[in-house]
RNA sequence: GGGAGUUUAGCUCAGCUGGUUCAGAGCGCUUGCCUUACAAGCAAGAGGUCAUUGGUUCGAGCCCAAUAACUCCCACCA
């Protein structure tokens, strides 16, 4: 059979999908085994693969392929988010293009437009991932938005407002002007802005003339006394209905029940004094718009001030704004400190630079806004949540992400759930009015609203034309934080079979930004809903990044394309490169170097299949002491090299896991292994030995499948003729075992003993073909002799008594080697080698000693420790006498 | 402004309950090799004041305190 001597990924990952697929063995039902369950973090269905979707994936995939082959019943449920403002914001953008404006649609025909794009550009994400190898159960692909998942939302709503916990109430709100529509703290990214500070003046409201006083510090214009506020907004001040100053400023206490003149608008305005207002910014004189800041909301609510919004929903100026009006805010503020400026009413402008709230979906910049929005009481559930994680219920990786999560939860503020879109949920609240009235009724769908208006308004409500719905949809996370649920139908049919089964899921992989958004949502939700947690672990992956360790991002062009680093590297060494980075909760500086590191390895394990496959198995030969001695020591590796496996996995380090598997194979088995058994040129291997090789390929494939699923297989099959529809995929993992340490370190010894002699060859010149005769002095690995002669090429191999002239030699522990050399031998040189590892040596013995010379040492150290420092006193000190006699022998 | 985290080899990171010759791994680097599976390879090798300073201890990458630098999260002073 002829092998390609470079293993070709695209030929085999495409056959091993198909076959997965037509068996069905992603698919999960429930049954008597132990379910394993992930949910995918659903990506939105716009969405396009990047490098945070491969990391998370892999990783998903990593554990449920792992689950799989420990005999549980595993199940990934893959799905998309219909992600509310992100995917009507390109349908607008879509239907823009076509010439068609949104708004002059009605709802029914913008959402008939939104899914024929869905239908035909979405989920393009989904099938992407198959191409990383993901198995996840395709039968049960879901969308926040299908049937299911959006009853499941209504009832929720219903059930919440019934339980009081969802309001309805007037806000100062993060409005997207772009977007039209209010957005939550979590949505609104702040970002360094370079601006100017606008210093304004304030005339005082009154018809004296005024002369200050000397050192007043009043100023004043032509007789006419003012004040100076520092303003970033000066377009705001046409909603000015107050200026604020400290109580305790001695600069402003004249002002006292006085009032002002807002510049350029003319309006007259009171003078109020709070401690919010901080004496040393600016002038320490603030001005009050209650309609477009959090904080002079509050003001304005504490003083009864007057609210003048000035804004229309766009963000242009509306009837408030007088000559203004329907001048987009950016351009209002250019030319509102041109007139004021013409006008002297500006004292200075300075450079300043602010943090200033952006939408996280459009970028656009955030107005804080009054308007009537739903929201939800936090503070109950958000105790629940706080719980399950501060007791370990459900376990964080890494586990810093816990003071995170309980800062953000002890400091929580109500959720504003309602969007004004089109595309997402739709409130179930029902207007209804009664005379002269509005009601609110709240129901999961139209029948159930119209059975109940018509009961509790009998009068007022005849058919659904007396109702009117809520124009509102929901915030999608109101709809994926039921996700764990809603996918098991567990909130329609609680009692459902799946449910039970599935329910808590076991693993959650996420990106840590959405700490927030989506993994509390969910704690909070299980508990509500179902009384228990929906996952009992959150492996936080990091960010992906570019090697000069940006963000990687469309607007920087730095993030590669996943499917041609596929193409290039082969999903196997894509996925691997990867994850041999990216520890739990680091972030991953992305080169793509690390991809050829995965891509060599799968080319490192192809050939050895193809040395393997190469061998002639003899009918007769028996084993022999060498070959023997070979696969028992590589069998008890394995045993305790799985150990470790066992524990990185146990403790979500899926890199660790890796590295530990890929030196397994790569430095055990190909570089010794296979060495240590690989017949002579033109020999024959004896039938045993073959036997227990492909068993050990094997089960090397097996520890690496879930890693590395495409190549792992296609070595599987090759190895061994299997039947029709077998798989890897459900071989067995391999465990951990007992293991017989005495063999492990024999074989350690052995193999410096080896390293020893090639070193000398490599340091003294000698061609690795000459053979050397090796005398060994101390303790030996008898049993491995063979094995020294076939790797280190030695001749002969002999214990001895006595130290040996006329010989090169190196210390294994205390074993001294002797290597006969009758030219070459560099006197001088030997001599320094000897005298510095004697001052190591000498220098250890010493360190030994001063804490063994230490009474609160011998004391106060565990038997053991001083047990221990008394064998290194003993070894350093033969090991110092074989120098010397060396160094001695050598100075004849 | 509040909080959390990080700092160990050129790079990316391990280092568990303080105690083996503990200063590690991979990559990169240097040297020698086209040795019959693999040059996407083989063999050997060099590389570190464990951020700094002090403390606790018989003993400190590891525990404590202070300092410095960097990162992230939260808040959002006009």
């Amino acid at each position: 059979m002829a092998i390609e001597s470079k293993y070709v990924p695209s030929s085999v990952e495409e056959k091993w999908y198909k076959y997965w697929i037509d068996n069905k063995i992603f698919h999960s039902e429930p049954d008597h085994r132990q379910p394993y369950t992930i949910v995918i973090p659903p990506p939105n269905v716009t969405g396009v693969l990047h490098m945070g979707h491969m990391l998370n994936n892999t990783i998903q995939d990593v554990l449920i392929r792992r689950a799989r082959m420990m005999g549980k019943n595993a199940c990934w449920v893959p799905g998309t988010d219909h992600a509310s403002i992100a995917t009507e914001a390109k349908v607008v953008k879509m239907l823009a293009e076509r010439g068609i404006d949104k708004r002059q649609l009605s709802r029914d025909e913008f959402l008939k437009y939104a899914w024929e794009w869905k239908e035909q550009y979405g989920g393009i994400i989904l099938k992407q991932l198959r191409r990383l190898g993901a198995s996840c159960d395709w039968d049960r692909t879901a969308f926040t938005m299908d049937s299911i998942r959006y009853e499941s939302v209504m009832r929720v709503f219903v059930d919440l407002y019934n339980k009081g916990l969802i309001y309805r109430g007037v806000r100062m709100v993060n409005w997207d002007p772009k977007a039209l529509t209010a957005v939550s703290d979590e949505e609104v990214i702040y970002k360094e802005s370079h601006g100017k500070l606008f210093y304004l003046r304030y005339f005082i409201d009154t018809t004296e003339s005024y002369t200050p006083t000397e050192g007043s510090g009043i100023k004043t214009l032509d007789g006419r006394p003012y004040i100076v506020v520092a303003t970033t907004r000066p377009e705001t001040i046409l909603g000015d209905t107050a200026v604020c100053v400290h109580p305790d400023d001695p600069r402003y206490t004249w002002l006292k029940g006085k009032r002002v003149i807002v510049p350029g608008v003319g309006r007259s305005v009171q003078i109020i004094m709070d401690e919010y207002v901080d004496r040393e910014f600016g002038t320490g004189a603030l001005k009050i718009t209650p309609a477009h800041d959090i904080n002079d909301y509050n003001l304005g609510m504490k003083y009864n001030l007057e609210t003048i919004d000035i804004f229309n929903d766009n963000g242009t100026l509306n009837e408030h704004g007088a000559q203004y009006a329907g001048m987009d805010r950016f351009a209002c503020r250019k030319q509102i400190v041109k007139d004021l400026d013409a006008a002297g009413l500006i004292e200075k402008i300075e450079d300043y630079t602010n943090n200033v709230g952006h939408s996280e979906r459009t970028d656009a910049v955030i107005e804080p806004k009054l308007s009537a929005q739903w929201f939800m009481r936090m503070e109950a559930v958000a105790k629940k949540a706080l719980e399950v994680v501060e007791d370990d219920t459900i376990q964080f990786h890494p586990a810093k992400f816990k003071n995170t999560y309980r800062h953000w939860l002890e400091n929580i503020k109500d959720w504003c759930i309602s969007r004004q879109l089109w595309w997402g949920q739709r409130i179930p609240a029902y207007y209804v009015d009664v005379d002269g009235r509005t009601e609110v009724v709240v129901a999961a769908s139209d029948d159930e609203a119209l059975r109940i208006a018509m009961e509790r308004y009998p009068q007022a409500v005849h058919s659904m034309d007396d109702l009117r719905q809520d124009e509102d949809v929901l915030d999608t996370w109101f709809s994926s934080w039921l996700w764990p649920i809603s996918l098991f139908d567990g909130i329609r049919n609680p009692d459902n079979d799946e449910i039970k089964y599935y329910y808590p899921t076991d693993d959650l992989i996420t990106a840590p930004d959405i700490i927030f958004f989506w993994v509390a949502r969910m704690i909070m939700a299980g508990e509500e809903f179902r009384g228990d947690i929906p996952f009992k672990h959150v492996y936080f992956t990091g960010i992906v990044r570019d090697k000069l360790g940006r963000k990687m991002s469309k607007q920087l062009g730095n993030s590669p394309d996943p499917i041609e680093l596929i193409e290039k590297y082969g999903a196997d060494g894509v996925r691997m490169g990867m994850l041999l980075t990216a520890p739990a909760g680091n972030d991953l500086p992305f080169d793509e170097s690390i991809c050829e590191q995965g891509r060599n390895f799968a080319n490192k394990i192809w050939n050895a299949l193809r040395l393997v496959k190469g061998w002639q198995v003899s009918a007769t030969a028996q084993q022999d002491d060498d070959n023997r001695i070979s696969v028992e020591w590589m069998e008890q590796r394995m045993a305790c090299v799985l150990a470790e496996i066992e524990r990185d996995f146990n403790e979500y380090r899926l890199s660790e896991a890796l590295m530990t598997s890929y030196k397994l194979v790569w430095d055990d088995f190909c570089s010794w292994y296979l060495e240590m058994i690989k017949p002579a040129h033109g020999a024959e291997i004896d039938a045993e030995t073959y036997e227990s090789t492909l068993s050990i390929f094997e089960r090397l494939m097996c520890i690496l499948h879930p890693f590395m699923p495409f190549v792992t297989e296609e070595i599987w099959h090759t190895l061994r003729q299997r039947a029709e529809g077998e798989t890897i995929m459900l071989a067995r993992q391999p465990l951990s075992a007992m293991f017989d340490q005495r063999v492990l370190d024999s074989c350690t010894m052995a193999q410096e003993i080896i390293a020893g002699v090639r070193n000398l060859r490599n340091s003294k010149g000698l061609s690795p073909k000459e053979e050397v005769e090796l005398y060994l002095r101390g303790e030996a690995p008898s049993s491995f002799y063979g094995i020294i002669r076939k790797l280190g090429n030695v001749s002969k191999i002999e214990s001895i008594d006595s130290k040996m002239d006329g010989a090169i030699s190196f210390m294994v522990g205390t074993t001294e080697c002797f290597v006969p050399m009758s030219q070459n031998i560099d006197k001088e040189a030997e001599l320094k080698k000897l005298a510095d590892e004697l001052a190591y040596a000498e220098g250890f013995l010493a360190s030994v000693m001063k804490k063994l010379g230490n009474e609160k040492f011998i004391n106060g150290a565990p038997e053991k420790v001083v047990a221990l420092e008394r064998k290194k006193q003993a070894d350093a000190e033969s090991k110092i006498a074989a120098i010397k006699a060396q160094i001695e022998a050598l100075s004849k």
